[in-house]
DNA sequence: AATGAATGAGCTTTCATTCAT
DNA sequence: CATGAATGAAAGCTCATTCAT
């Protein structure tokens, strides 16, 4: 999920100077579980507390306020995302090739965290307003952003249609990966939690839909 | 207090028994803007008594408690789109066309009431369960099973490709739109209100990029 | 204490439109008693809620938070003696009566109602700034400027000594007025509540010498 | 984390076993800064360690708690201003001269050390009890009785007017005294901070208006 | 001696809901 | 129908105090 840092000349001293305190990211990734279960007003700190482990004062120890906690949260799923799609965007491969690899990206991180997608990914628009002045609305801008470009360069390549213009071909494409995913956790596409192998098979599915829809038929 | 008011010259009131009297739309009315506003958690009583005109206690002579007031609001706003989803449906067309149909009815109904189709589309699967269990998530279901039946009626007709889940193709296409539709209110297409027009061309370029995915590759 | 109002001309509704809310009235008066018992900090809302048998939530529909609401009760006694000190001023009498008339009022006044009276007087100059924003700055100096107004007049018809700044001489005689009502308070007078006649005991030896200082001896 | 600092060159060290430690004394001139600045309540220890430039737990190394580092700073505000008033009142000359003298030092005092003088003087009706047991009600009372002495014996040599009690004249004193300070800190007697010059003039006023009052009129 | 993370009781504030008129 | 005062549970936030290092 994290990028590959380089590793340490020394390998002593894990506990650096400017580390994150342990308990800081106990509460984090709390805040995570709790804010996916429960959303953004059903999210107590109480229970951010409780589910990190730690006293409720702590909590106001690492972070003003409950706003500046879910931005924190917001903030840090989005990097996760938008170094994701850095990584992707930077590395080889057709366009073609790096729009699959987004939505593989997306749905094998939801495999293996299906709280934090949903949070990412459902929480994002609807968050209140005071939230998004924070962090979230640049993000979902930035990675918008680095999909358009995607598509533009796929574009001028001849790879992908032209007739589109990339923001709004950069959205569609999102929402398609966000409601598909959605639909999976609510458990419209088949009841139930979904298993590993139907999460693949909606991939595939997807990446076809998507990939048809970029390029249009020369009809 | 109140004065007494002259009595109605005709009598009206035994016409008007059913029907639903004003005030209650007020209330209804002035919840789908505060609600898509703030938010579900956002949204005070007492903003949207405001808001109507109304009387604090008023909303609770028309609405049991608050649940009711937005399950109302969520419900009236789903039956005008199942409605229009049906009657496309049941329309004369082919698949495509009906399609193409839906995209346009979403994007037209925006035109006209922006924050209606917000509070439709951003909000669905962000309500607290309490709501869901109301009336959403089968009416979610419901919108999208329209959907999918008529995508599955395309492909068994030949005119869509048959790789796809009718429900993943659903979804897919419902989150496209959305998204979309996202991007456009939040200005990230463009800065600013979408115009008329604006909302036109990005509607064009939906259906073209929704029907190229849902019809497969020219191979 | 207030002011007479012309009477009305019909007797009947007590209640009008721009009534005090009695219950509004009733947490004011709660809150000068647990203010003055505990000081500004001490007081919680809870307990001018218990005191004025309402509850917790009353106060803030009446008040929009705690500071409003002490300031409130500053602002209200306030203006009951600066009005009593206004009457007192455009009354009859010489300059020297008049001291003593404030003199007197406010012994008077403690005589009745001391709790209020220590609230208006011991806590005006150490509240917070935040407060003193609100209305007690101008009020004191209000208080202070008709005080030392008085005192002028008095040096110009001749009556008082004419070496003192008014605003000197003012503020002197409001710190003598308080401090013998915190000495008697405090119990450093003499041990327990004072009876009446003790005030009024040192209401006399006040007044003689305040007097005795404001007009200075000729030698 | 804290570089090793190079040893003393002289053993001062035994020397300084009972002297007080440096940073205890920085935590109390701290604590008298913030205390003058925002009340009793207003202060934090948090504010207090800030403002002397250590950490927080220090405070609690000197200090049982909070209730115990501000009786502190009482006590040593206190008696700085009981020892002046004693040798004022051990000293020789006139009781109107003492009386003379005391004003004149609190007002020098303030010349220098303003925010000391607001606190002593300020604060000492207004601190919670728990406060008062601790130190300030006893030592107010034997401020109050230094100057009463001082005032009956100037009785007894009749010197000044006999139909005071000492107390009451005592506490009048000191009120004076204490307002036309907070006159002049409130910007009341002219706006802004006061010159030494202005501070002068005022003492000279106050000075004049006491004894006046404490001589009563030749008559 | 010195540090600052960690704790949690206590208070303020909000807001859905009730109720008398 | 209509009103808005009244209620109180629930949640956010503060800050004195403790404790491991």
């Amino acid at each position: 999920m994290t990028a590959p840092r380089p590793p340490r000349a020394t390998a002593r001293r894990a506990v650096d100077a400017d580390a994150e305190p342990e308990k800081r990211r106990a509460i984090l990734h709390a805040a995570v579980r709790v804010f996916a279960e429960k959303g953004y007003h059903g999210c107590r700190i109480a229970d951010v507390a409780r589910a990190a482990g730690v006293a409720y004062g702590l909590v106001y120890h690492y972070f003003r306020n409950k706003d500046e906690l879910l931005e924190s949260v917001f903030a840090e799923q989005w990097t996760i995302l938008i170094n994701a799609l850095k990584a992707i965007d930077e590395g080889p491969g057709t366009a073609s090739d790096k729009i699959a690899g987004v939505c593989s990206f997306v749905l094998d991180v939801y495999k293996t965290a299906p709280t934090a997608v949903r949070v990412l990914i459902l929480e994002v628009t609807r968050t209140p307003n005071a939230l998004r002045a924070g962090s979230t609305p640049q993000t979902f801008a930035t990675a918008v952003g680095i999909l358009a470009d995607l598509v533009r360069r796929g574009q001028e390549r001849g790879e992908l249609r032209s007739d589109l213009e990339p923001v709004v071909a950069a959205a569609a494409v999102l929402g398609a990966l966000e409601m598909t995913l959605t639909g999976l956790v609510m458990g419209i596409v088949r009841p139930g939690p979904p298993s590993e192998d139907e999460i693949d098979r909606v991939k595939d599915q997807l990446v076809a839909m998507v990939l048809a829809g970029l390029r249009g038929q020369a009809r």
